[in-house]
DNA sequence: TAGTGGTCTAGACCACTTG
DNA sequence: AAGTGGTCTAGACCACTAC
């Protein structure tokens, strides 16, 4: 046996512990699309064998990688690499009239889509230059006869640039699984934030409320597997329509 | 070696992992009171010995409290039972004025404090019949000199009767600390729901704000150790003051 | 029946905190 | 130096899923 091996020769182990470096490996590979979304990663037995350790190290590291949303282990089945998210999830801001159980996928008009040069600010999001090129999309939806959400979407281009070929028409009604077929982009996590404002004229004509209309404005960045920033939206809906729920512990 | 007793004899194990009867155990010990919020629980070795399973197991079912938030483990010093919620919490959705860092907490101005019956629905909350007594506050919260944010609490009146007799001059700024020094209960978690609509000119009047100005409503359900609602609150501030920043992976 | 993850054991040594 | 939790091992058996 050889016990307890100092250091394991990964590329760059920095004080990490051994289930550490491990998920950080597991990771790379889930990142470098090695291993796809929704497909699964080989059996606990045979990581430990092709990594030297126990089992029980393995599987710390694979809890790692759950913890962080990554991974998603099934009772007799195995340990899948998880699908990005679906999108509808903005929906859950907002309790327009229909029934509250049902998740609900608003339909999508695309009112303009364009490749614009992004500001120092939007540019820095993406990790990008100033004036570096990105995909403008202006996008409302629909809940029966009504139009309830306004969204103005920016993307970093030469990453996006399969959206541009594609005409609008064919895009669905989904963003973040058409970023997966069309571009291989997987949105793994997103941060949203909520403030509150009145909507301009423009904004109100075209949600078909009253001007000065009180209105919630919802914030996304959101992130691929690697952590980088891959989509900016900025989403505005009725106030009164607004409701959520958080839980503190 | 006992090896693999099918059943632990504790209260009640109904087809729990026996490292999910030893969590149920431990935390009945925490919401009794045996274990008290802030001290020490015995260390693994004392509680595998006393539970006589391994080590590992008993690491497990302290890893579930710690999951649930009771328990909290310091690496060389021990683990601790939680300490409550401080409360100042709910100023995480709004942003006045101030400097974003630092977590301010707003004086506490008490505008009444009575003895009331509960209907039915409020009643329910706190597991008590239609008509049972409870204490309602209402509550104007300020930062430097301004009114910011306007609650109304209700209480379960057998459990908090030790308010009533304490003058609300010497209630000080945070609830929670004082229902812990007064009462002893421990508020462990809270669910707040977030909706936006306009202020009534009572409120408005209150809050030195227009009549009908846009205001987000916070409602909040606080829960004790065991679970029990322990607290409704509702609270009233600046819609253009809202903030709030939400994960989603 | 074979393969997967889930639970459990009985040790060992390490890293951190305290007196 | 003593006590705590953190990491790691090398096994065992169980529960669930598939074929």
């Amino acid at each position: 046996m050889p016990d307890n091996a100092p250091l394991q020769t990964t590329t760059a182990a920095a004080g990490l512990s051994r289930y550490g470096q491990i998920a950080a490996a597991l990771q790379a590979r889930i990142v470098s699309g090695d291993w796809a979304p929704g497909s699964a990663i080989p059996a606990e037995g045979a990581l430990a064998r092709e990594f030297g350790i126990a089992l029980g190290t393995i599987r710390q590291a694979i809890a790692v990688l759950v913890q962080q949303g990554l991974l998603e282990r099934v009772q007799g089945k195995g340990t899948f690499v998880r699908r990005g998210l679906s999108g509808a999830s903005l929906m859950r801001f907002f309790r327009f009239g229909g029934a509250d159980g049902a998740p609900v996928v608003p339909r999508s008009e695309i009112l303009s889509c364009r490749a614009v040069r992004l500001d120092k600010a939007m540019a820095a999001r993406f990790g990008l230059a100033s004036g570096a090129r990105g995909l403008a999309i202006s996008r409302r939806r629909w809940l029966e006869q009504t139009p309830r959400l306004l969204e103005s979407i920016w993307l970093p281009l030469p990453r996006c640039e399969a959206l541009q070929q594609l005409p609008p028409a064919q895009w669905g009604d989904l963003l973040y699984p058409l970023l997966g077929s069309a571009c291989g982009v997987t949105v793994h996590r997103a941060v949203d934030e909520v403030t509150f404002r009145t909507l301009a004229a423009d904004e109100a004509a075209l949600l078909m409320l009253p001007d000065a209309h009180p209105c919630a404005v919802v914030t996304r960045h959101a992130f691929d597997l690697a952590g980088h920033c891959i989509e900016y939206r900025l989403t505005r809906g009725d106030a009164f329509a607004f409701r959520y729920t958080a839980d503190v512990r």
